[in-house]
DNA sequence: TGTCATTGGT
């Protein structure tokens, strides 16, 4: 091959590196076909890369048909390659059918590469036409094309046709098993991706165990994943980053910290996923507190958040009440212009709301261009625990004018603003629509609504017809709201069926606080120490209250008996004050 | 020169 002069191809190669214009690239185009320079394959190359990411396919695909004096399939495959990792991944398919309309240059590996650009943008149609092509043209046989069509057949939902492809084949190498498992494992069918992999009759390679790691968190397989991790033990002395978070993530989805700390305790090296997996593992085993500890220490390490973090950071923050932290990292995403995504606006009017700012909820709320049912649910969720019943229904109208289906939590967030607004008759007719409407089966929290709503609106009886004809059996919540109601009508009679009923099943202390209270509305002194010596003899111990207070940004916890008073357990403090006098009273 | 892998909110 004549190798062009040194000089010009270093220049040339430059020019190349450049992000040029359009019409500076034909300049350095009539100077790369009058200099001899593309018989350089390794220039060809980077004009290919070149062309890719800078111009239209068809553009790139005729810029470098002329400049060829041979067709190389080599390069149009680099055309696609480049296409395939930009955002417009169809640029890659749309180069391969002008190949296909020219009928030369393109070979084997042309075929795993354009199914790799159509599993990126979810190309069915286009996906079959590649099949049918390599089928006609003999390259169907080639491992490489299976295994990307049992990839692109299951990204794009497919799982019949991926399996066909797969039961197909004659041969099957440890990359064709682990493109089935990772497709089942994205495509949400964890237990079938560990079945598969129970059947592997060649060895998993590293990617393989990574997917079953992901199942096995999903479906809470724990002592699965613990062999997972012995496996990967006996053949790597350290875990690589990927393997280590998969590892560390498995075991936080699994809820089992320790073992979660331990893993991320020894990873030599990690990164921000690293530190969500631990993060938003915290705030989902509700040790919300030491979720900001760690993100304070991941602050500390010199890690940048990232937009995937912080909705969980701000999760921590709302389930503490923590608003300056919440607040500080509301700064902080607008400071350094992280993307406020849909996840990232609902984790803040949620934290809003929560907090009981109410007017920046609705702020951001509005701010956002896309809002999913979570976000809805956030709102409503907001309203309805500060009272606004009447505007939490009309935004629940809203939300279903604008198309989006209600889901369980949405009818949960609204309930619950009927009930503490006392709109019984609107939250009738929604509980009726419920299953009419939106075909959301009544669970029983929302059994659990009504009763309250009804409860509170002083409709005792409605509330225990209710309770008779739910199709499920009635949890200690139910009874607990029909004891509430019971105490709010003063009605001990009814109260007490109940509480038969509860001494039978149940051995929760909030029954037996909410029991005492009933008792105590009613002056019955003379029940309570029966009540303390059952709550004895059950073995029941009542948990410590405990709130939360932010200090210098910070959240710290304070147990009963630490502070004289926290405001949101006063009730509960009032109920325990009063068993202790009434033990106080037996003593003398 | 081609095929498979990790983190998110009510």
């Amino acid at each position: 091959m004549t190798r062009a002069s040194s000089p010009l191809k270093t220049i040339l190669v430059t020019l190349l590196q450049e992000p040029l214009k359009v019409q500076s690239f034909a300049q350095v185009h009539c100077l790369l076909l009058t200099s001899g320079v593309t018989q350089d394959f390794s220039v060809l190359v980077m004009l290919a890369e070149f062309l890719a990411s800078s111009q239209s396919p068809s553009s790139a695909y005729f810029t470098l048909k002329q400049t060829l004096i041979f067709p190389n399939p080599f390069l149009f495959n680099s055309l696609i390659t480049v296409f395939t990792q930009t955002s417009s991944p169809q640029s890659a398919f749309v180069v391969y059918k002008y190949l296909v309309c020219d009928g030369f240059s393109e070979d084997k590996s042309t075929y795993p590469l354009v199914l790799k650009s159509c599993a990126k943008f979810s190309g069915i149609k286009e996906a079959r036409q590649i099949h049918a092509a390599a089928t006609k043209l003999g390259f169907l046989s080639d491992i490489y094309v299976q295994n990307a069509l049992i990839h692109v057949y299951g990204l794009c939902n497919c799982y019949q046709d991926a399996g066909i492809m797969f039961d197909q084949m004659l041969v099957r190498d440890v990359i064709s098993w682990s493109c089935l498992i990772s497709v089942c494992v994205k495509g949400g069918l964890f237990g079938d991706a560990l079945s598969l992999f129970s059947q592997m009759d060649v060895d998993p390679n590293i990617t393989t165990l990574v997917s079953v790691l992901v199942a096995c968190g999903r479906i809470g397989e724990l002592s699965m994943g613990r062999s997972i991790h012995g496996l990967l033990l006996k053949n790597a002395a350290i875990l690589g980053l990927i393997v280590g978070n998969a590892l560390l993530d498995m075991y936080v989805k699994c809820e089992s910290m320790d073992e979660a700390r331990k893993v991320f305790e020894d990873l030599p090296v990690k990164d921000v996923v690293t530190w969500t997996s631990v993060i938003s593992g915290l705030v989902q085993c509700k040790q919300s507190r030491e979720a900001l500890d760690v993100f304070h220490a991941m602050q500390a390490s010199g890690m940048e958040p990232d937009k995937v973090v912080l909705p969980s950071v701000l999760s921590a923050c709302a389930s503490l009440g923590a608003l300056d932290c919440g607040r500080w990292i509301h700064q902080y995403i607008e400071w350094k212009d992280i993307e406020q995504d849909v996840h990232i606006g609902t984790a803040l009017v949620d934290l809003y709301a929560k907090c009981g700012c109410l007017e920046m909820a609705l702020n951001v709320f509005h701010g956002m261009i896309y809002k999913n049912v979570l976000s809805w649910n956030a709102l409503l969720g907001g309203l309805a625990m500060h009272e606004h019943g009447k505007v939490a229904l009309s935004y629940f109208d809203w939300m279903v004018r604008t198309g989006l289906k209600p889901n369980d939590v949405t009818f949960i967030a609204t309930l619950g603003a009927c009930s503490h607004s006392g709109l019984v008759e609107e939250g009738r007719h929604l509980f009726a629509s419920m299953l009419e409407l939106y075909d959301v089966t009544p669970k029983i929290a929302h059994y659990g609504c009504m009763v309250d709503l009804l409860g509170r609106s002083g409709l005792v009886e409605e509330a225990y017809e209710l309770v008779k004809t739910m199709p499920m059996r009635p949890d200690v919540l139910i009874w607990g709201a029909m004891l509430s109601a019971c105490k709010t009508s003063g009605n001990v009679q009814l109260s007490q069926q109940i509480i038969g009923h509860l001494e039978l099943e149940f051995s929760d202390s909030g029954v037996f606080v909410l029991l005492s209270n009933i008792y105590a509305a009613n002056e019955r002194w003379g029940d309570i120490p029966m009540l303390r010596s059952l709550m004895r003899k059950k073995g029941i111990k009542k948990e410590p209250g405990s709130s939360v207070i932010e200090l210098d940004g910070r959240a710290h916890e304070f147990l009963v008996g630490e502070i004289k008073y926290p405001d949101q357990k006063e009730e509960i403090l009032m109920i325990l004050y009063i068993l202790e006098k009434q033990m106080q009273i037996d003593g003398q």
